[in-house]
DNA sequence: TGAATTTTATTTGTCGACAAAAAATAGACA
DNA sequence: TGTCTATTTTTTGTCGACAAATAAAATTCA
């Protein structure tokens, strides 16, 4: 839309304007700065970072084979739908990922995924004190990611990434109704997980995590029992 | 390599260039044609399909975010390498994969699933019976992937798919193993999960899917350990 | 001979242009 | 006026070309 970044500097590093690209549309796509079913086009993105259509359709290509945008042959591509009515899917996913990544995580971690855990717990703590719902949400996310990383399994990595970026999306729908009691028993929660991994308690780990999955898909489905009966309101 | 595909027909569809280009090179790679580390050159391939590099491209960035290729920067790309040292996780993945969904699958069936599931079974069992081991190796995916859809998870199926073609290309490194007695004992578990899915007996799929899931990674396992001792031999 | 440096050749990433396909608009006809 | 057809406009998919980046080859120098 601004037409300044037409004519900011043009020097760019062979190969980095299709990682840009990507990460810019990937970031406003889960921060629902794109709304879903919003169209993309590829000339204007082209004309705003001042560089021709390639790169642009190659970002697009990768988002789409992430299920991040669809599109119709000779059609202009669309940020992705969120599905709502499926959601059990994400539940059941989401549930499973968190109890399997965690409980691998108690065997397979070592001490610089520690680090790196607590690291993000702490920003995640910072948010939740600073009553920053998008903050909160992004560090949740990285938390998680983390340990998934601990686990170190490639596929069920692959597999919470995905949850936990359409979990972003699903959640900055609402971020206005972060402002209760739960994000502070979140904090606690992740603390008992983080000396469960440290413990090396698998079956712990699997208990916590399970009960951790519970608490947020409760807390997404009164979101959304709250949104219907404004709904019916109207 | 051939020329005649250079001389073929120049009429294409537009859209098609790209979904043949990646079905192919997909192909290839699962069945190994392509080896793995193998370099895949674009001109080369441009000028096999008859198209400019612009599609092939749009083809390979495809299967980079799927992990069948990886593209260094400004260098060549190449088909991904087969990790065997860390196969445990790839065993780990197929059989909570497994047993997850059947699971599902028990639950969310319907009368079509079944239809297609058993299809799918008929031609493994034809494939065993023939003793074509590539048809077992794809026929197998086909049963396993159509109970993945079954289950109607789309964060299952995905992995799930990712999971079998990383089994179909370790399974074909070992094609000429499979003239022993163990093909028969997999078209019988087969018939046992489909029942158990009809029955909609979820601990019951859950037993045979662990049970299924055990025996393959114990065959993969014996295949691996077979192959090093040759490789001492040597 | 062998290591370091320059030159050449190959390959990739990006660009601007063009044609096919679809959408939007205008026109014809009842 | 409303519906169907023809025309224009917009947008996508593909192409050939070029320059940056890398690899390979040739040359220099110890």
């Amino acid at each position: 839309m601004s037409e300044a970044a037409i004519d900011a500097a043009p020097e760019r590093k062979r190969g980095s304007g299709v990682k840009m690209v990507y990460d810019l549309l990937r970031d406003d796509i889960l921060d629902l700065a794109l709304l879903p079913g919003s169209p993309i086009d590829e000339v204007q993105l082209a004309e705003r970072f001042g560089m021709s259509r390639t790169p642009i359709r190659e970002a697009l290509v990768r988002l789409a084979s992430e299920g991040l945008v669809e599109t119709l042959p000779n059609r202009s591509t669309m940020v992705s739908n969120i599905d709502f009515l499926n959601l059990h899917h994400f539940f059941d996913a989401i549930t499973l990922m968190y109890r399997v990544t965690t409980r691998l995580a108690a065997r397979a971690r070592r001490p610089e995924d520690l680090q790196i855990i607590r690291a993000h717990q702490a920003q995640f703590a910072a948010a939740v004190a600073a009553q920053d719902a998008l903050a909160m949400i992004s560090t949740n996310r990285e938390f998680h990611a983390a340990i998934a990383e601990a686990a170190r399994n490639p596929y069920f990595l692959n597999i919470s990434l995905r949850i936990l970026d359409d979990g972003r999306r699903l959640l900055r729908l609402y971020y206005q109704s972060f402002e209760d009691r739960l994000p502070q028993e979140y904090v606690e929660e992740h603390e008992a997980i983080i000396a469960a991994i440290e413990a090396r308690d698998v079956e712990l780990c699997d208990r916590l995590a399970r009960a951790h999955a519970d608490q947020i898909v409760r807390q997404i489905q009164q979101l959304f029992a709250r949104d219907h009966r404004q709904d019916l309101a109207l």
